[in-house]
DNA sequence: CTGAAAGCGCTTACAG
DNA sequence: CTGAAAGCGCTTACAG
């Protein structure tokens, strides 16, 4: 058994490959880093020395002479969100796949807790950084990091957008669909709900949906700030479903607050999509589990990540690229919550 | 503006420092280490220094003198599911908390995926790792790290109980409080839905529901086994809506079979609680957002994720402790889902 | 508290 | 393709 002693090992260096496999140290290191000079007898030969030694790469000595380190940094505002997990996903998949190991960080929203991290990145040097900005971030912070040259790619919210590559999603296209789609049903009074954080997706959200109801001719008839939470959205539903002359449609921030209202409207005895109708925002899995289904606008967090990864990666190939932005479309998907307005 | 030239620039290095403050670079490192050794006015005139000249600490560089990263690896089997980013804040919490970096890898339940990262891992030189092993991977993979002397902590899921520390979920508690309700409620056909996962979790909590079923003298009606998603699950409770003799109670393996039931029962008109009992595990927040609500097992994700940080932390200080298990509590919560049988 | 020396494990030119 | 030398930026003893 063990956890007696699991002590260390003293690992087997480059040196200690290149003696047993009697070549000298820059043949072996040549061989690690698999170039073409040299011959397939000599690499024979000191792959099997490594594997009978056990030899283990030392990824922190090669990087300090190389200076670059195979890593990079990404900072997530809220890991308890699965649309986070997802992009993270996306991201994790190109990176892996380019041979770097990533760092994460996790901001909780808070902007100080991300400066933080942001030197913490740099003090291990990472070779770049992904950035999902906290509610609230400054652009001096995407600036700072300009100025040390950090390789930086924003995803989903923006504070330096034309500063440094930037992968978001359009809003418009998901938006409009969702607009048409309830005037066509013959709506007229339509409310939004939005969250109270301020991030640059927010406010894109917020005025793709003032123009999809500028270009179908209909006046918002109320917009409403609230806490992105179930509970939060829940209670706003039971005070609008005894609200006198309330929108017949809501389209909403997200899903967690177009879920919360669904729940809270049902509670009441409404039923989504006859009695009035409901769109959230992301299309999470959930949207398909609540009765009737909450229709709701797709975005792509897979690819959104894949594409932010891929721009980091280039950018720190080529630092002086043009700076790139990129928008994922959205499109609008419908379920059952969505009807025809009642008289 | 940038774009132009974001050339890295040449960090100082604490010779830079030493000689801006006139000290010598050993004393230069004891105050960025934050030496008690060092006097007040010369840690100050050292702290302008760096300050002055943008200095920044190359981790990279301390490390491989000092033999330890200050990094740790976390390996996940899947991000998608928000159980397990909640999971990452908890552990994300604690080795924040005490200076160190987290890298993250995504296994995605695949045992050969894991391979390959825990090898990056030590290439890296992490401290130590934090594994929810992916389904299927076999208990040389944890031999194979503690042979290497790498500090390991085994979350949620273990293939290597005893050989090195754990953190994981008592099943037994809320699946005794689950089966003990329905019972108690006059449920005398009660099944069972797997998911077709081999991981010890997964055991865990059939052994636990045979256990309770036994305690409490009741056969099991049914055990079935699905692919955990929503779609699996709805088919299935499509299905069992028509089945004569069905049993008159449900006990899940996770909230998504849970979920995805509860839906597949809604679409047939059998509202759950009053036609069926339902009840789901780890209490994720849609278990409230569905009508009624699902009924589930409560686990706490992100105390398990701060106890097995923290005992990696002491494995790292302590390699010789002995080897600890740790088993989080958890509870049964009652929604609407669950009501009385039915004649 | 400080200085000079050696070394952590690798890569990078540079000469063969 | 190979060898000997220098250096990446820090920490670790060790003598003052």
């Amino acid at each position: 058994m063990m956890g007696e002693k699991p002590v260390r090992k003293p690992r087997p260096t480059l040196m200690d490959v290149a003696r047993k496999a009697g070549v000298s140290r820059a043949t072996a290191s040549l061989v690690v880093r698999k170039s073409p000079l040299v011959g397939a007898e000599t690499r024979a030969s000191v792959e099997a020395a490594m594997a009978e030694i056990g030899y283990v790469y030392n990824l922190g000595a090669a990087g300090m002479r190389a200076a670059r380190s195979r890593t990079i940094g990404v900072i997530i505002p809220n890991l308890s969100n699965p649309f986070f997990g997802v992009l993270l996903a996306g991201i994790d998949q190109v990176v892996d796949g380019a041979g770097l190991a990533t760092f994460i960080a996790h901001s909780s929203e808070s902007a100080g807790k991300q400066d933080g991290f942001v030197t913490r990145m740099r003090e291990h040097g990472v070779d770049g950084l992904i950035v999902c900005p906290a509610a609230g971030t400054a652009p001096r912070f995407i600036e700072r990091l300009t100025d040390w040259g950090m390789p930086v790619v924003e995803a989903l919210r923006t504070v330096g957008a034309g500063v440094v590559d930037y992968v978001g999603m359009d809003q418009s296209g998901g938006m409009e669909g969702a607009v048409a789609r309830l005037v066509d049903l013959g709506h007229s009074r339509i409310g939004f709900v939005t969250a109270n954080l301020n991030h640059s997706a927010h406010d894109e959200r917020l005025a793709a949906f003032r123009a999809a109801m500028a270009r179908h001719g209909v006046a918002s008839a109320i917009e409403i700030e609230i806490d992105p939470t179930h509970g939060e959205a829940m209670a706003l539903a039971r005070q609008m479903a005894g609200t006198q002359d309330a929108p017949t449609a809501w389209v909403c921030h997200n899903d967690v607050i177009g879920l919360g209202m669904h729940r809270g409207f049902s509670d009441c005895g409404l039923v989504p999509g006859r009695d009035m109708s409901l769109i959230g925002f992301d299309n999470v899995a959930e949207t398909d589990l609540v009765r009737p289904g909450l229709a709701s606008v797709a975005t792509e967090p897979v690819e959104i990540g894949v594409l932010a990864a891929q721009l980091l990666l280039r950018r720190i190939e080529t630092p002086e690229a043009e700076v790139e932005i990129r928008r994922v479309p959205s499109h609008f998907v419908e379920r059952g919550s969505v009807g025809a307005a009642r008289g």
